[in-house]
DNA sequence: ACTACTAATGACCTTTGGGTCATTAATATA
DNA sequence: TATATTAATGACCCAAAGGTCATTAGTAGT
């Protein structure tokens, strides 16, 4: 181009970009990040602009205001992630236990381990707020890991291989430490950390026991 | 909402009080509820002010700024809760499966069910910001249960009650599902309602089937 | 009852940050 | 190459909220 740079020693390709399609993502993306760090009302619109790489103003373009950005943002983080793992469930030939392993091991790649659990600090922090958030955050995952135990418990039932107790009746406790695993590693996991490891043997070794005959 | 009547007919005795005192709790009180609800930037000191009856300038006559406010409130309910726990899981005379049933009742009793968990979701949503308040907690409440709970293993190892296992390794899988049912009251309670009574159960049972011989 | 002290007030100051818009310049089309 | 379109900019607006302080009025001490 016929424009020097004004600085030319200094590498800062500032060059102004129209890049229609591109922008919302980069935007999304920009803005979960600042939320996730700082809160709704503690994000500002003016990082997350200059995290995204464009100018305050520009997120005006592809969002109305600041709710309808944060709203975006986290809504396209909540995804069905485990809808091929019902089909895995349904499809298997095995002991029940070795079932339950799998998927336990899966939910802890997926939720656990995975940066989706930035999503549970946003749900945990202004769920109160925003009640969308949460409902659709358990209608889309948590639900979905809740039926997917209790069916492979109702399988391990009906094959002779698991018993009926108190736990079959609360899918949640099978799968409450895996959340709980969660909750910690972005909490304490400075002070205290957390070896998910041992930890999910530890989990999966503690259902089993509770379930087999 | 405290509304100032101009109607007369009305009983409004806002006299102007001097209570010195009395003024600090009552601020952190108000600020405590604001920062649960609202979070630290989400939470206005006139708001603060107003629930605690007074005007925003007397905020700072106690405390230096918002923050200071913060830190104050939350380190206030910070507290050592499990002490006299220790003392009883020290005497206790009998099976231990008895004892770990107690203890968890108490934690369900002390930390879940309590308003005490409104300072889990402060910890969960503040903490990376405030590095202080899950440092703290931990100290004082997080890590006397663990404590707790492994003493009470392995008295049950060393009685021949229990046996050694993945979970004896790693103390915070017995603890985990009542943190769980914490961050399940205060986030999916309004979609998805937990019977604490029947999950607690559910979570003795299993604790003690992965433990006991 | 008078006075000194200071808790409490509320008007005020200042900064922050969400939101707007006229202008600029990158791209498509002719 | 010239022109139209519109993505992107950045200067600007303004309400909201953190923070200050001179003034007011309870309260204790005499």
């Amino acid at each position: 181009m016929t424009k020097p740079e004004t600085v030319s020693r200094s590498a800062a390709p500032k060059k102004r970009q129209r890049r229609k399609d591109a922008r919302p993502a980069e935007i999304i993306e920009a803005g979960l990040a600042e939320f996730a760090e700082k809160g709704f009302a503690g994000a500002r619109l003016a990082d997350v602009a200059a995290r995204a790489g464009v100018v305050k103003g520009t997120i005006y373009r592809y969002f109305d205001n600041k709710e309808a950005l944060f709203q975006a943002a986290v809504m396209s983080r909540i995804v069905s992630t485990l809808d091929n793992v019902e089909e895995l469930v349904d499809g298997y030939e095995g002991p029940t236990d070795e079932l339950l392993k799998l998927v336990l091991k899966v939910i802890y790649e997926k939720i656990v381990a995975s940066d989706a659990r930035i999503l549970l600090r946003i749900i945990i922090a202004e769920g109160a707020r925003f009640p969308d958030i949460p409902a659709n955050y358990y209608r889309d995952s948590i639900s979905k890991g809740m039926a997917l135990i209790d069916r492979i418990v109702q399988r391990g039932i009906e094959q002779g291989e698991f018993q009926d107790g108190p736990m079959t009746k609360a899918p949640p406790i099978i799968l409450g430490p895996a959340i709980f695993a969660a909750v910690w590693k972005m909490t304490f996991e400075p002070v205290a950390p957390l070896d998910l490891d041992t930890f999910m043997e530890a989990h999966v070794d503690m259902a089993l026991n509770g379930l087999l005959r």
